[in-house]
RNA sequence: GGUCUCAUCGUCUAACGGUUAGGACACCAGGUUUUCAUCCUGGCAAUCGGAGUUCGAUUCUCCGUGAGAUCACCA
């Protein structure tokens, strides 16, 4: 059985990139009967945030990215937080001081910085190993770091998604397993974690790929058979130099939910940000995503957050969507104007709306018209390239037509459109007279939906009555 | 600086060593009875540079160049 696990640091919002490692490791605990677990990292008191585990939870939850084991959720693994399994590091790291393979650190911060800045001078890479005492220690009361006594060689592995490595012992270092203030280190819990919660599959930020071969030498000292371990290239900025962070607008993932993207078109967009399934589909459903996601897909290379395409893939669902579940998705969007109209008349509008509509907080602005009566906007005529260039008198002249051919009409969208083309025969004029006229008329907006459907959907009373305010107006 | 990694249109990407290097986003132009959007058609646009291997290289090798990661009592 497949399990894989997120395994976050509460330290602040979920990020774009935190989102595709958790996406991918829930993708592939849902291609099989796997489970998706949530381990939190907090094992960096300094850094940790308060109220920062509830915000993931609550993210990943939101994300529809539903875990099966977690903190909140519990499970046969737990605890899930790693500050609750001190006890179990610590049963390890005496295994290991058992074994010889662990020792006290002597040094304090300051000697070993001091040592690291030797290095630094004379540009060579720092290895705390080469000071490592001829004496080893084992008499630990949890005062001093306790160190790794590491076997450097050379190791051959598979990334699942950056393919064979290879590297020399030179990168093979005696790191801290536990720390001074008793909690583990990264290096040392999640390994003990991982082995404790039979993970079978590692998905992280490509920023660990360096540091791997450290955790093969203590797998081996742990005797752990080590897991499938698929390394992610960031996701990078928009200049593309860099990952993207906080200071390049990088916002909290739940934003873009906020606003209105269909959670599934953003796990579309964060997805397919580094991974294809080598055909030419670019718009897939979560089931599809789920049904083909592999990590040997996935690029080696960082992918730079385009919110052109994410706009692009967002359009693409709500296109596809019907029109009650897209009507259910949107309910908290609606503008207030609205509160006043029933569930059909919104449903009608958001049918006229749905093919342009990019995000649900578009709605109010796409919709406003539709709700109340906006004020005459002299500028839609004056600035209109074909308008502009008639006399009062026409403009008037012609809407006054209208308006008496839309009087006797019946009140359907087909019925509309018949009436209206033949006005165009009656007053002999272009529809980019007559239709930008009687649509600037009824919406008094830059940009509107198809005319006749409009015209349906506000009513007969409503739009003569918009024509005759419209009239009044060039009358004056 | 050491070590490691990555490199195809502006962007996301496809291409058993043999393709006019394909698609999508974006952009531009035209079309669909008005606007915006959708949709359709067309256009622009790429293998980082240099050697080598090969009949043939985007693909394999080497050297550059550029970018990233790492070298924490952070994860």
């Amino acid at each position: 059985m497949i399990r894989t696990r997120f395994a976050p640091s509460p330290t602040g919002y979920m990020h774009v990139g935190g989102v595709r490692t958790a996406l991918f490791a829930w993708l592939l605990a849902r291609q099989g009967n796997g489970h998706f677990i949530l381990r939190l990292e907090d094992t960096d008191q300094a850094r940790e945030v308060a109220g920062a585990d509830e915000h993931l939870m609550r993210s990943l939850k939101e994300l529809g990215l539903t875990y099966d084991e977690g903190p909140d959720v519990g499970g046969d693994y737990g605890p899930y937080r790693q500050s609750e399994r001190l006890d179990i590091y610590k049963k390890w790291a005496l295994k290991l001081l058992e074994s010889g393979r662990a020792y006290v650190d002597p040094y304090t911060t300051e000697e070993v910085q001091a040592f690291r800045e030797q290095a630094q001078a004379e540009k060579r890479a720092f290895l705390y190993r080469h000071h490592r005492p001829e004496t080893l220690s084992t008499d630990w009361d949890g005062s001093k770091p306790l160190r790794f006594k590491s076997d450097p060689k050379e190791y051959r592995w598979t990334d699942a998604v950056m393919g064979d490595r290879q590297t020399g012992p030179e990168v093979i270092d005696d790191f801290i397993l536990i720390k001074s203030d008793g909690f583990p280190t990264y290096n040392f819990a999640h390994i003990v974690d991982d082995a404790e919660m039979q993970i079978t599959h590692i998905i992280r930020g490509q920023e660990f790929l360096a540091s791997t071969p450290n955790y093969l030498n203590l797998y081996e000292a742990l005797e752990i058979t080590p897991p499938v371990i698929a390394s992610v290239p960031p996701i990078m900025n928009e200049a593309g130099n860099k990952k993207l962070s906080k200071r390049d607008g990088a916002k909290d993932t739940l934003e873009y939910i906020h606003e209105g993207i269909p959670l599934p078109a953003f796990l579309n967009f964060i997805a397919t940000l580094g991974w294809n399934d080598g055909t030419e589909q670019e718009i897939f459903s979560v089931d599809e995503l789920i049904a083909k996601f592999s990590l040997d897909r996935v690029q080696s290379s960082g992918a730079r957050f385009d919110e052109r395409r994410m706009q692009w893939i967002s359009g693409a669902h709500i296109r596809e969507m019907d029109i009650e579940s897209l009507y259910n998705a949107t309910s908290r969007y609606w503008p207030e104007e609205s509160d006043a109209y029933d569930d059909d008349y919104k449903k009608s509008v958001l049918g006229l709306i749905q093919e342009r509509l990019k995000k649900y907080s578009e709605i109010p602005e796409l919709t406003r018209f539709f709700f109340i009566d906006l004020q005459i906007n002299h500028e839609l005529i004056s600035s209109h390239k074909q308008l502009k260039k008639l006399e009062t008198t026409e403009l008037i002249d012609i809407l006054t037509q209208a308006k008496t051919a839309l009087e006797n009409c019946e009140w359907s969208t087909e019925k509309i459109q018949d009436c209206l083309n033949e006005l165009l025969e009656s007053t002999g004029q272009k529809p980019a007279v007559l239709f930008s006229l009687i649509r600037i008329a009824t919406t008094q907006s830059p940009a509107s939906p198809e005319l006749a459907g409009s015209l349906a959907v506000l009513r007969k009373d409503r739009s003569l009555s918009r024509i005759s305010t419209q009239l009044e107006a060039l009358s004056q």
